[in-house]
DNA sequence: CGATAATTTGACCGATTGGTAAACATTACA
DNA sequence: TGTAATGTTTACCAATCGGTCAAATTATCG
């Protein structure tokens, strides 16, 4: 995909290195903004500091580009999801993966809205990402949590629900950062407001999955 | 902005009414799912099943179309918050208003991603009706929350980041639907998924909002 | 009916789109 | 240093973009 077309010799130059990475960078200050349609391969040239022909030397077409970017985004996305560890304690488990997940919406804001992008197009691109992969290891992770509320550490609950749930308020500070900053206006909408949204989010989260004291019991 | 150029007459027509809402019926169709940028003008007029030319007789450029949607949505979506009741039981009330929008975010997907579009693009179309009107409606059912708190009636926390947490997680099985479908795969993608989540997500919220006990106390 | 206003269409415009061809410039390496 | 491979640019292409125009068609109403 990201093989110049004149290539001969397989290995990659350093010129290559630098100058995908120029472009991918570029790609994703642009489609994360604009998604797929909306975004031209003028544009991400531009922001590239490059003319569009070279820019197209290093990737043939707009969805090259796409496909590459997403390619590497993906791993390191589900990164925090990979590390969420089934022998650890669920309440500093489930703690740690929402502030993982948090300070990602903080620091990769722009992935962040990559994904959302494709996601609301109807993930086109990423579609047998989805089925594949993210299914086997949100299922994976889903038994973790059965397994914990079966054991009692933690209230009943459906786990896919759950991973959806923390999902989605994380990313919304990444996602939705506009209208954050315009709701809670010049005052709060500075840096601390990640600190005040992890703080809420560990207390919904855990107080919300904590086992309720059955009325029966003694 | 909706008014056809050659009106001498103030009054709308039968057929100009018809026609709009043929036309607002489309773009949101296509707005929905590429944003404004992504969406082009021909794709409207061909789902609206009428010509590009008629179409720009009824609105003159591809913004007005946009604005026009915009405002006829922005009413209907804010809606839930509105009956956010001061004078109801807090439990019930946050419970209404977790399920109207789940309902809102089941029976009218496509508004919702016209917003989330509109956000990830950095609200460049609404970002005065974010600041003005919606943080206004905010800031009031906050301080309702925070009275709700403060009266021990439910445990205290941030009341901006529970209207956050309450709006991602509904507006999720909306925006990232094809993500839900994909990982919770064929069966439990049906329709029952909205159930679930209704399930789940009054059980996280309810429960992580009840006062705790202080263990000091006697 | 007739006439006037409202609606619809096909042909068209300049700008932008994704992408190409080939000449030119630079780099790496024997 | 020479030369082959790699990298860059200018000029260009057909298709599509948002939008206009004038002519043709249809609806409205006295």
């Amino acid at each position: 995909m990201a093989t110049p077309r004149a290539a001969k010799t397989q290995r990659r130059t350093r010129i290559q290195e630098e100058k995908e990475e120029q472009i991918l960078e570029a790609a994703l200050d642009v489609f994360s903004v604009n998604g797929f349609r909306g975004s031209t391969i003028d544009q991400i040239a531009e922001v590239a500091g490059m003319s569009k022909p070279n820019l197209l030397y290093y990737f043939r077409t707009k969805e090259a580009i796409h496909r590459a970017l997403i390619d590497r985004v993906l791993f390191t996305w589900l990164e925090p999801l990979r590390a969420f560890d089934a022998d650890g304690n669920p309440e500093s488990e489930i703690r740690s993966y929402i502030r993982r997940k948090l300070e990602m919406a903080r620091d990769f804001p722009r992935e962040s809205r990559l994904f959302a992008n494709e996601m609301l197009q109807g993930a086109p691109h990423v579609e047998d990402e989805l089925k594949g992969p993210l299914k086997e290891l949100v299922d994976e992770k889903a038994e973790v949590i059965r397994a914990w509320a079966k054991a009692g550490k933690i209230a009943g609950c459906d786990p896919y629900h759950l991973i959806f749930s923390i999902w989605s308020t994380t990313q919304h500070y990444a996602d939705f950062d506009v209208q954050v900053r315009a709701v809670l206006g010049q005052e709060h909408a500075g840096a601390g407001r990640f600190e005040d949204a992890a703080r809420f989010l560990e207390q919904l989260f855990i107080d919300g999955l904590k086992v309720k004291p059955v009325p029966g019991a003694s």
